[in-house]
DNA sequence: GGCGCCGTATACCGATCGTTCTATCTACCC
DNA sequence: GGGTAGATAGAACGATCGGTATACGGCGCC
């Protein structure tokens, strides 16, 4: 027969996790992902070890660094559009019902066990992070691309944080108008002065 | 005799929540609330009505948004300098060990069911927080205050957000300089191009 | 054909969850 | 002194937690 062939139980329990921790948080019960991804209860501990090691996977196989990329490359070559795509992005996924915040920071805040082996996805991830806009303002002939890049993480992760404690905010149309002053004056995206909000 | 009274079983319980939930997260046991109160199990439900009621007035009593506010007092009468003494502030709390980032993104991220009364101590704080930094521009002359203390709480969230998730980053220092921006000129702080990190 | 692997289904484990209950004790006010 | 309110101590509730164990079924591979 020709009908797809549904994925077997390790991607659907990894697919499963993906959605529900982040609609109710990592501390969903195993019972909720298991009945869920309609797996039986033996596959998470034979694939995972546990539920400890399906969370860190799912965050390691969570594309979301891949999102950034494609969204940039969406936006052309031009530098400083490229980088305030990324807000003009984040200004749409922040305004989304589904709209939880960040999963890497929502998993870090609620696991406070420091052993954990889901703080190690959750600072690659960062990183990874960093080295994308890092090497953005690099090819932007930015005068320091690391601070830079941290300066647009903070941006990131502000807007990621305010929209889901204060709705209604559109932390992102605020945190492009900052990012164009990190980009700094010789784009082709407006010049002027204070930008208009809307 | 002329020692100190301890303070009440209200009091106790606010404190150990505050202690524990900002460690462990809003999960933490109500068993261990107590033990570190040393409370009776009954005294909570009697004041608090609940695990959820406490979480939630321990939220609404946490006196957060005076200490922005004793910050900016202390940093003199300086329009710039009150606002940019706030990330001043921030880089060490940022630094400091036990730091675990902020206790409201963390309780909103924390409580999937959005009808937990913490939510709404959330919002509040963070409106609070809005009003401290529109009042504080609009002092400034600041064009356009509400845009500004929209830029400033995602710079302020995002320092609280990433000092978490990517240890050793700093953010504070990099939010510091998009502040200087974003107050504009004329002020007596550092009043040239780009400012060095240390 | 028999063996082993993978997945399912379900029962079960001890532990912990938030909550309710009864019972006892203490302090204060009239 | 009696009464009341508030606090303590501790047992117990049903529910859920993450994890383990047992039994059964389908499949390919030698």
């Amino acid at each position: 027969m020709t009908t797809t062939t549904r994925p077997g139980p390790r991607e659907r329990l990894l697919e499963a996790a993906r959605e529900l921790t982040y609609t109710h948080g990592v501390h969903v019960g195993v019972d909720a992902i298991l009945s869920r991804a309609d797996v039986a209860r033996r596959s998470l501990y034979q694939h995972f070890g546990g539920k400890d090691g399906l969370i860190a996977e799912m965050l390691r196989t969570q594309a979301t660094a891949d999102r950034y990329r494609e969204t940039m490359d969406a936006a052309g070559d031009d530098p400083h559009e490229r980088v305030l795509a990324v807000f003009d992005e984040l200004e749409r996924v922040t305004t989304r019902p589904a709209f939880r915040g960040c999963r890497y920071t929502a998993a870090e805040l609620a696991l406070s066990d420091l052993d954990h082996p889901a703080h190690a996805e959750v600072r690659a991830h960062k990183e990874e992070l960093h080295r994308i806009f890092a090497a953005e303002l690099t090819r932007h002939g930015h005068p320091d691309p690391e601070f830079g890049a941290d300066q647009i993480l903070v941006l990131v992760d502000g807007v990621l944080a305010h929209a889901v404690t204060r709705p209604g905010a559109h932390p992102a149309l605020a945190a492009r108008v900052m990012a164009e002053t990190i980009l700094g004056p010789g784009g082709t995206a407006k010049p002027g002065g204070t930008p208009e909000r809307g």
